[in-house]
DNA sequence: TCTCCTCGAGATCT
DNA sequence: CTCGAGGAGA
């Protein structure tokens, strides 16, 4: 089975969450944002070895169409100097031997690995499958106070020089100031991008922790001391809906048990022919003699209707 | 209790 | 794209 996605970019890289000490820096600018619709103009790159600078790849590239005057200004790269230019087809291929199979380090790299791994089957019918390692994404989870995490802002957050950027190798040494400038602050801060990034355990809706503050009740409601069950999507907020049966004097449960009395369906799961694991379940108990009422949505709207206005 | 889905919201790159 | 919320199923 073949999954669709990343637009088919089926052998592109890992996103890594690691700190390392060897690294290509990758920034390209092109005519515009769309890997499909827009070519590339320039690739910049450096080479980092044991946290040291080895080399540089900056390199132009001719388009099949002239820059529309928004690049020419934001890059400040103009037709003329692309005139006598190389091509892709040309530039690529040195780009990829002073890759070679190093992890690529990139603020929002995916723009970038995308220009190049579409690029890379055009020109050398091969994908790009080297790993990489996005800026944006660690500065997301690691500055959580900022108001948003643009390469300017990040930078100005870590103190560094940021300028009047906008050609590729400058951001290529832009984006590695903020990457070391993320090392150390993760060392001084003791902070451990595995951890960091570890799921954490969801504070999950669970039916036991709905109580109430009620004290006596309408003996006569028809959920009064009731266990109640909700499955599918819910129009009205689930955490809610358990709380409005909690205040009636009954019970939410998680799942359809041999005490269950109503099963509250969303009103889609109701009307669709597919019944659900807790739905099977349910009309298993009441094969078998079990008091489980089956309810849409709506009609559980009908029954606490009055509930609700207050 | 745990893992895997799906869905929607929110952002960044030129 | 990445993440969180919320569900389903084991």
């Amino acid at each position: 089975m073949i999954t669709i996605y990343n637009c088919g970019r089926q052998f592109k890289g890992k996103s890594l969450i690691n700190t390392l000490n060897d690294y290509v820096v990758l920034d390209i600018e092109t005519t515009g944002l769309d890997p499909f619709f827009d070519e590339i103009i320039e690739i910049g790159a450096i080479k980092v070895i044991n946290g040291e600078c080895v080399a540089n790849f900056s390199k132009l590239v001719k388009p099949s169409k002239p820059v529309s005057d928004f690049i020419v200004q934001l890059t400040g790269i103009t037709n003329d100097m692309l005139r006598d230019s190389p091509s892709i087809d040309k530039v690529l291929p040195e780009f990829m031997e002073f890759v070679s199979d190093m992890t690529i380090i990139g603020h929002n790299v995916h723009f970038d690995i995308n220009f190049i791994y579409d690029n890379s089957m055009q020109v050398l019918n091969k994908p790009f499958f080297n790993d990489f390692i996005d800026t944006l994404r660690l500065s997301r989870r690691l500055f959580t106070s900022l108001d948003n995490h643009k390469l300017d802002t990040v930078c100005a957050f870590l103190n560094i020089d940021a300028v009047g950027h906008h050609r590729a190798l400058q951001d290529c040494q832009i984006t590695q100031n903020v990457y070391e400038g993320i090392k150390k602050y993760l060392i001084n801060n003791k902070i451990e991008l595995q951890e960091l990034f570890a799921p954490k355990k969801s504070e999950k809706l669970k039916a036991r922790n709905i109580t109430t503050d009620n004290i006596e009740f309408d003996e006569n409601h028809l959920f009064y001391k009731k266990n109640c069950v909700f499955t599918g999507a819910l129009q009205i907020v689930r955490k809610q809906a358990m709380q409005i049966v909690a205040d009636l004097g009954g019970f939410c449960q998680d799942n359809v048990t041999k005490d269950t009395n109503f099963l509250i369906l969303g009103n889609y799961d109701y009307s669709s022919n597919e019944k659900s694991s807790k739905h099977k379940k349910a009309e298993k108990y009441i094969v078998q003699g079990q008091d489980i009422r089956i309810l849409s949505e709506n009609v559980f709207m009908d029954l606490i209707a009055d509930k609700l206005k207050k």
